[in-house]
DNA sequence: TCTGGGGTCCTAGGACCC
DNA sequence: TCTGGGGTCCTAGGACCC
């Protein structure tokens, strides 16, 4: 058995949390630049306020209804997110964090225990309310799928309370009819448009399809493996992580930039603050990285015909992790897809190919790289232990820099910004 | 005027090899 | 005009997720 816990509207939660008068008002989230709402309070949902909706557009429903809006603090939910995680460590025998608000929990064996898992569901929920003032759903089911699924159904049925368990057949079948076709993990925008057009609106209608129409419609084995996992045949294994974190395969810094940027110089500030970025999260990971990608993007609302990115991909002699480094490789990069002249909105920094610090793979055919600084991995933690100590970009390679005094011609203002409260010295939160 | 950011997995097709 | 039958590896792009 599977349980899913998941976050109600996570980040509006966490502002909430330090806020109690925002209890039962309608408030939003921002995305950077305060771009666009991505977190909605029930309130603000029933306003009619999309998920990703840009600002600018419901700005008059804002004003009417006085909604509180805030610009995102990713200081602030990463630090909710693990205390959330923590406790969940410590009461399942397996998790696997999915992402910032959600975790899967392996309940194997659980129920000789317990007798139903709903119990469990119930005291786990009320005790992280309790515990970090963040509210969740939980879902029970055989199968990853049915969980998230369950989950849904405990969202929107308030009757529930915030638990639902499907494990029993009988209730399964119920929920699969509860829930249409475009809330299934998995189906999107395409598939659901494309399943509506045959009669299949419900999960119900999706789990009696067979295999084989699954696999043609459906993107193949992706497909397959969600009809399967309806029926409640697992497909998707527990996958626990170790420490309460995610491992990730990739680690992406990207942002639109505040202003339109054109000059070199900008794009490499830009460039090299998010490969600095980036490089901070490898590290943190414990991985290095082999291939290295940058991106720059036009307007795609503009007038100019697509492609709006260009970008470059390299595979580096050695895995590394050491920001100056990846800084320099970045550069190289930039100066092969900038184009003068041309007025770029975004930029990006990826890195792929991970193997884990300390014990790069042996190319059997080729002299091993000369290591070019050998007091590289030192100076990385000096760097990285002076950034989390006085705050990030405290310490920074010369080429992110601007002139003094002035934030980088990259950088968008956030002007609903909450104080960091549990992770900043200087915005601890004020007594008296 | 203003339109996010960071991920995963899979498939198809080309290059190359024997 | 005829022009095999496998493999593997890589990349680009699609679809989806939060």
């Amino acid at each position: 058995m599977f349980a899913l816990v998941d976050c109600n509207n996570f980040y509006v939660s966490c502002e909430r949390a330090f806020q109690p008068k925002l209890a039962g008002q309608p408030v939003v989230v921002l995305s950077n630049n305060d771009g666009c709402i991505v977190s909605r309070s029930a309130e603000a949902k029933a306003l009619g306020i999309k998920m990703g909706e840009p600002l600018f557009q419901v700005r008059p429903l804002i004003e009417q209804h006085q909604v509180q809006v805030f610009s995102s603090n990713y200081a602030l939910y990463g630090d909710m997110s693990s205390r959330v995680m923590n406790y969940l460590t410590d009461v399942a025998p397996e998790v696997e964090v999915y992402s910032i608000d959600e975790a899967f929990l392996g309940l194997h064996g659980m129920q000789r225990y317990f007798g139903s898992l709903e119990k469990y569901a119930r005291d786990v929920r009320a005790e992280v309310l309790q515990r970090t003032h963040i509210p969740t759903c939980v879902g029970i089911a055989p199968t990853k799928t049915l969980a998230k699924l369950a989950n849904r159904v405990a969202k929107k049925d308030a009757s529930l309370g915030g638990v639902l368990s499907l494990e029993e057949p009988e209730c399964r079948q119920w929920a699969l009819t509860q829930v249409p076709i475009e809330d299934v993990w998995g189906i999107g925008r395409q598939y659901a448009t494309k399943l509506y057009d045959q009669r299949i609106t419900t999960a119900a209608d999706l789990a009696r399809c067979s295999e084989a129409y699954a696999r043609k419609h459906l993107g193949g084995v992706v497909g397959a493996r969600l009809v399967r996992e309806l029926q409640g045949f697992p497909c998707h294994q527990l996958a626990p992580s170790e420490d309460g974190t995610l491992a990730r395969k990739s680690i992406a810094c990207t942002r639109t930039f505040g202003r339109p940027l054109h000059r070199f110089d900008d794009l490499l500030a830009a460039v090299a603050a998010f490969t600095s970025r980036a490089a901070e999260k490898l590290r943190q990971q414990g991985s290095v990285a082999h291939v290295l990608t940058v991106f720059l993007s036009q307007n795609r609302f503009g007038n100019t015909p697509p492609p709006h990115t260009r970008s470059a991909q390299i595979t580096l002699p050695a895995a590394t992790s050491n920001t100056l480094d990846l800084v320099s490789y970045a550069h190289a990069i930039l100066l092969r897809i900038w184009q003068p002249g041309t007025i770029y909105v975004k930029a990006g920094v990826v890195f792929d190919g991970f193997e884990a610090a300390g014990q790069p793979q042996l190319n059997l055919f080729e002299k091993a790289p000369e290591i070019t600084r050998p007091q590289s991995a030192a100076l990385m933690q000096q760097l990285d232990k002076l950034n989390a100590r006085f705050g990030r970009a405290t310490v920074q390679v010369a080429a992110a820099l601007s002139p003094k005094g002035q934030t980088a011609p990259w950088q968008g203002q956030t002007q609903h910004r909450t104080p960091a409260r549990t992770t900043s010295w200087d915005e601890l939160w004020e007594v008296g």
